[in-house]
This record gives structure tokens, sequence and C-alpha cells, in this order.
DNA sequence: ACTACCCGCGAAACCGCTTTCACGGAATAA
DNA sequence: TTATTCCGTGAAAGCGGTTTCGCGGGTAGT
């Protein structure tokens, strides 16, 4: 493919008059050869503008330098700005450590399909897994030895490393915030329950209501998609069931401001009727009117800190589960 | 790092009764095999759950499978929204044709950086380039013979072939329907006049104009840079210089939606004093309140295109730029 | 002074697949 | 029948690094 032929080991060792192996040698720190050899031979990878063929030294070596970023979902999922600033994150720090990332956004379902294969088959040297939503590959994959990093909370207890925001905290101390503004009666949209992040922000939201005596009614604590028309929707049915609704903890911006648009276009007025948090700190959140009460989450952060795990992992240290935490920020929703 | 150790051809080759050289035929669908002896191989493939090498087979045939993506900027390109949904279509083409996408987010800058060098490393067999600041690296890489693809506009005219939305097309769609609403005066917040997109965009506002015998004032014609900041900004410099502005175009939703900001806080209703029209049809254009009339691309349709592109090229088809066309929506705020 | 070790370094095998080359036999031509 | 092609096929030579193995010389032990 590439027209100029680039310089081979065989190259280099003639020109530092060494053999082969001491080049390779030294081109992968080993401490154990003469300095002035060494030199010799760093002054003819410089002189000729050498670089490793990686494709070779995965074949020899059986690294290949490539992190598989996952995400096990349809393309839709990408549109949504999260991943995309997450994935951002994990490839920076990745590249900082010489690390490419190929990215397979595909559903993955069972254990012989595509994505399954190329990971199973030595291509990539680790696997970074986004919306999961089944932990079999995961634990399949675990068994072959393959370094993982799970963005999110595994299913399973299985003792996968995972880098995950604080959702418990971040939905605790928003619905407290509602409670603290004298909201009584505060509903919960939540996101697609199949995910663990949705419910362990419904439970910050169930354990600030425990805490404070009041548990909320079933009809409160609706279940959404994170979609805006999840948000919409399950807003208006608030409207027709609870006519002194006064709060509503949305798992995600996006749902706070369909149901923002739901009260306002229904006559209540947010925050001054009902007040209304989400959660992420989006982009929108910070765009529409009234602005949104949010949890923010560092989104960037996440990804850098999946990709640090993952480093970890590579250089055998030790590492724990990351979880990240939240901020609440206050604007003029709640 | 599998365990568990996979077959190679030697295992193949026995079980089969061939030798390595027919294996390799057979899964490279070279004709000239036996038709008894391939369904050997086949069987023998079958029989032992044999995974082709992919590293071993990049080392040999020069070629890796691999594409790369890369975004010529800091990560918070890939936080919009937009860059994502791209790269999920071209992502989906590739893997419907057996390639792998590899990402890179960095300022590509000089022929040096370390975008550079993996690109001209023969490491992968193409590139697709997403924000281009600069045409050096891709006529460099383009002389070097890498298949390329570019998303957007080049700068030079150089016959690389790219895909591209309707810019000018879509520009010149929206400035027609505020004057077709009646509007007198429109101005324009381009984006980042930096890139050629934003050019365009221009052009069609202009184009509009010229038809229309009232070419616009300089002062109508701000230079934002994509963002809702200033999108805001101008629009408040418009209002204060002209207060008989009744028309907005602006190159993205975002400064859209940031205009509208400021003229409803400004006592301006929107679209009854003023008419706003943005570009992309982002999500915010459906969930904001007054809801955004806005120049639709198809996001993901341009990312398959840009695969495609790619996959002609490598099979040695012809090929040609791509224009994707766009669609006036019309909302409320125009 | 003689044996026992350690250390730096090169020769060569090897990673798993691709591709060239040439051979044996069948098919066609003379 | 003999000479000429053509064709399917296997042996073997790479692709470009990595790694094992063992040699020769220097240091240390007694």
């Amino acid at each position: 493919m590439a027209p100029l032929l680039r310089p081979t080991y065989a190259v280099i060792a003639k020109t530092a008059g060494v053999s082969e192996a001491t080049v390779s040698r030294v081109l992968n720190g080993d401490e154990s050869v003469h300095p002035d050899r060494a030199q010799r031979v760093r002054d003819a990878v410089e002189e000729l503008g050498y670089k490793k063929n990686r494709v070779a030294s995965a074949l020899a070596s059986g690294t290949t330098g490539l992190i598989a970023v996952v995400i096990d979902d349809d393309l839709s999922v990408f549109s949504d700005p999260f991943w995309g600033t997450v994935t951002s994150g994990v490839s920076r720090v990745l590249q900082e450590n010489g690390l490419h990332t190929v990215l397979m956004v595909a559903p993955v379902g069972a254990l012989d399909g595509g994505v399954a294969h190329y990971l199973k088959s030595g291509e990539v040297d680790g696997a970074i897994f986004f919306v999961l939503h089944s932990d079999i590959l995961v634990n399949h994959l675990k068994k072959q030895g393959l370094p993982l990093v799970i963005t999110g909370t595994p299913h399973s207890n299985a003792d996968i490393p995972f880098v995950d925001t604080d959702n418990f905290g971040g939905a605790y101390s928003a619905t407290k915030h509602l409670m603290s503004q004298g909201c009584k009666k505060v509903a919960i949209i939540t996101g697609d329950i199949g995910t663990t992040a949705a419910k362990q922000r419904l439970d910050g939201y169930l354990q600030a209501h425990r805490e404070s005596g009041t548990l909320p009614s079933k009809s409160l604590i609706c279940e959404g998609n994170y979609s805006f028309e999840s948000g919409k929707a399950h807003a208006q049915k608030l409207l027709e069931t609870h006519a002194d609704l006064d709060g509503v903890f949305a798992s995600n911006d996006l749902m706070a401001m369909g149901a923002i648009t739901v009260f306002e276009n229904a006559g209540k007025s947010v925050p001054g009727q009902i007040r209304v948090v989400g959660f992420d700190d989006a982009l929108i959140a910070q765009t529409s009117r009234p602005s949104l009460t949010t949890v923010r989450q560092d989104v960037v952060a996440l990804g850098e800190a999946a990709g640090s795990l993952m480093i970890a992992q590579l250089n055998g240290q030790d590492f724990e589960p990351i979880i990240l935490p939240t901020e609440l920020v206050i604007r003029e929703s709640a």
C-alpha cells in the first residue's frame, strides 16, 4: 500500500553494526544492552526514520495494541452525546499509552456473533463495554482471560472491573433538594429499568423518601426509557393522577425537558408550581428555559477512568472499581 | 492471551488431507481448487471451529482490515452528537463489509504527529477524515496511495473523494423560506468560517438575497462559531444594531437556540416579531419551545455514504463525491 | 592457576497466513 | 505417438518482529 518501503530491523541492524536481536532489545527497553551499542541503535533508528511495524510486532508478540470499545446496542445509542463523550475520554487515555481504539457498535447478544468472535479471536488486547444488557458475554470473555472494563455497573456481581457514576448518591441528593425546597409530593421518571443506572437512581430516590419518613405511592414512580417522549407521556399521566404534584426527579435531562414542556403547556409553572430536577447536565440543561437544575456527572472523566482501568490491568497493576462523584447543579427549574 | 489455543492452517490442512496452500486458497475464495477438496477444507474449518488469525493474515497480505476515522480536533468535537452519529453510520457500513473502525481523536496538525505516523505506517487500509482544518496531511497521504474519504468538502480542489450535505442548498432554502414568510431583514449567524460548510451556508444565504435583489448589509452577517454562546452574543449585537430585524438564519440549531433565548429575553417574540431558522435538525430543534424550524440533514446517511465510498475505493470501483440533499423542516420558529 | 558463574550478544527458530514457483499429470495440438 | 499447454496442488520462501538458546569472554571463588 505504501509506496516508499520502510526500513526493517535488518537495515537498522546493519547500519548500527549489531544483530536484529539487539535492535529488538533496545527498542523494547531491555536494559541488558551495553549503552554504547544501544545508542548506536537509537542513532540508526533516528537517522533512518524507522517506525516499528505494529502488525509484525503483533504477530510475534501476541499483543495488538488495540482496545475494543463495544457498545452493546444499535446506532441510536451513539447519537446520544453521552456515549460520544465517554468514548472520547477513553480514546484519549488509550492514545496517550500508545494504544488505539477500535469501535464496535452492535447488539452483542449471543456468544457467537461477529463481535464476540472478534473479541475472542485475540485481535484486541482488551475490551471496554458501554451499554450492557447482559453479562454473559462479558463473563465468558473474562474466563478466557481478556482484560475487560465495564462502563456502568455490571448486573451480576462477578468481579469485573468497572467504572460508574454515583447514580445512587446523585439521585438521592436531587430528591433531597426537591424536598428541601418544600416539595411534598415528588415523583420520579426512571430510565430504562433494565439498566443498572436506572435502578440505582430509583434507589437513591427511594432512600431520600425513606429518610424523610414519607414513602412515595407506587403511582409516583413512572417507568420511562430516557427518551424525550417518555418524559412527556409520564408527565401527562402524573398531571392527571396527581393534582397536587409539586416535584419531579427525572432520570435524565431529556425526560426532564419533556416533563417541563408538558407542565408548562398545561399551565403549571416551573418551578413555581412544580419543581423539576434532571440528571446528566447535558447541554440542553443549560440552554433550555427555564434552565434545568440537574445532577452533573463528569462524562469525560468517566471515559478516562475506564481507559485508565484498562491500562492498569494491562500493566498487571492493582485496580478497583471506580465510582465518580456527582454534583447537584442548581439552576432555575428547582 | 486466549488460553485455549486456536487451530491453525496446519491443523486444518492435516484433517482435510490437503496442504496449507490449499486451505489458504479455499478460505480466500480462489476458484481454482477442486470442489471436493474445497468442501473437505470447509468441513474441517466447520468442525474445528476455525477462525482466521487476522494479525498473521495482515502481516502476510499487507492489509489489516482496519479503517481509521480521524477527527482532526480535540475531544469537544466528539461531544457533539453530530459526529457521534456520523461515526455510527460509518462503523455500521464498515462492519457489514468485514472491516473495523479505529477511532482517532486528535489535532492532526503537522505531517509528523502521532496520527500521521500511524496512518503512514500501513496499519490501516484507509482513513476517513471528519473535521478538517487543513488539506496538507490529506494530500500527503493521498500521494502515498492511502485510500481516503473526507466527510465535508475539502478546502483545496484536489480530487479526493468526499461526502457532504448540500449546505448551499439548505441555507438557500432556509433563507428563501424566511423571505417568503415576509421577512424584510434577515441576518445570518455563520459557523466557524474556517470550515467549508460554514462558507457554503453563507453562500446559500447570499444567493437567496441576490435573487431577490436585496443584498444584505455587512452588519447582518455575523461570524459565529457554532456554539450556543456565540448565538447569544451575535443575537444581542443584532438587536442593538438593527431594531427592524425580523429574520435570522443560524448555521446550526445550537446558535439558533441561543439567538431565540436572547430575543425572547429582550421581549421580542419568536416567530411573532423575529423568525429564526436553524440547521441540522438536532434533537434540541424538536424539544425546544418554540420548536425550531430548521434544515434537516441526514447524519447517519452521511456516515454511511462515507463508509460506502471507502468500500468502493478498496474494491477499485468507480466513485464520485456524494452530496446529500437537505430538507426544510417547518416548525414553530419560522 | 583452574574451575564455576555470570553477562552481553548473535544465530536461528518461530508467530500464522500468503504467495510464488515448479512439478506431475491430464488435455490438446501436431 | 510425441510435443505443447494448461491446471490443480504442495513445498517452501517470505512478511517483520520476538524470543529462546548457547557461545565466548570476563569475573569470582578456592
